[in-house]
DNA sequence: ATGTCGCCTACGAGGCGA
């Protein structure tokens, strides 16, 4: 089994990239985040005409997640939300979608940006995170065997070498002490990175603004993390950097796994 | 370089978020 996980940025802007690297990737699961739209606006028909099902959480121009899938797969316990999942704005944003595929759990997740250290988005964030952490743990410790992954922008760069330069992000958000400590939260209940082992070096986002691509200046905050049984499984990693290059490319490439 | 995108509203261009 072969899957991903994608920040695309617009699934209407991004389609005419998402839609032949699907095609051509020979991927069973396409973990998607920041599709900004609602299900009814979605490029539905153009995953089926390559044999992809699709499961969609959108609510209006902001965040947004989805589930490509081969349609020759099995899909049982679509989640919308996880639960305990904190508000922002007294609102329930459209950051997590749970799904699983042949006994394998999956998660596409779009962790809040945080915004600024002071902003009440940032507070968000980390609690954000704690709660998922809270009920990934009881997840766990009900079926500690289960082949479960986390996978999307967590917009935490967990090492200085995650980004291009240390001093440019200092006082800023994706580097702090307590997003980072919220990151390793999820290594100590038993769910871990399962792509750096395999590919120690690289970005994976790279923002549009002031050359950063050509000057190779990105960040690492997409990551695909995996419980124990899942990271078993796992034979191969890649961090598809040529997504970012050519015409109408989303900030982030695509990050992928291969299963035994 | 104030250097980019993509979405919204509403039909031009500004606001927001990343």
């Amino acid at each position: 089994m072969r899957i991903a996980t994608w920040n695309v940025n617009s699934i209407r802007a991004r389609a005419p990239r998402v839609i032949p690297y699907l095609a051509g990737s020979n991927l069973d699961v396409l973990a998607m985040q920041e599709i900004k739209c609602k299900p009814e606006q979605f490029p539905v028909e153009a995953f089926q005409e390559i044999g992809y099902d699709v499961i969609i959480l959108g609510h209006n121009q902001w965040n947004g997640v989805a589930v490509a899938y081969k349609n020759s797969l099995a899909v049982t316990d679509i989640e919308e939300h996880f639960p305990g999942q904190p508000e922002f704005d007294g609102k329930l944003e459209p950051r997590a979608l749970g799904a699983t595929f042949d006994g394998t759990r999956l998660w596409s997740l779009y962790v809040p940006n945080g915004r600024e250290l002071d902003h009440p988005h940032y507070d968000y964030k980390l609690e954000w995170l704690d709660r998922l952490a809270s009920h990934v743990a009881e997840s766990l410790e009900a079926d500690p065997d289960q082949e479960l992954a986390l996978m999307g922008d967590f917009n935490i760069a967990p090492l200085d070498s995650d980004v291009w330069d240390i001093n440019f992000f200092a006082g800023s958000t994706h580097v702090s002490e307590p997003e980072r400590i919220a990151f390793e939260a999820f290594e100590q209940i038993g769910v871990k990175d399962v792509v750096r082992p395999l590919v120690p070096e690289g970005f994976t986002y790279w923002d549009y603004k002031d050359l950063r691509f050509p000057r190779n200046e990105g960040m690492r905050i997409d990551f695909i993390l995996g419980s124990n049984s899942f990271a078993e499984r796992v034979t191969s990693a890649s961090i598809e950097r040529n997504e970012r290059k050519g015409e109408g490319p989303s900030d982030h490439v695509p990050v992928v796994v291969e299963l035994s």
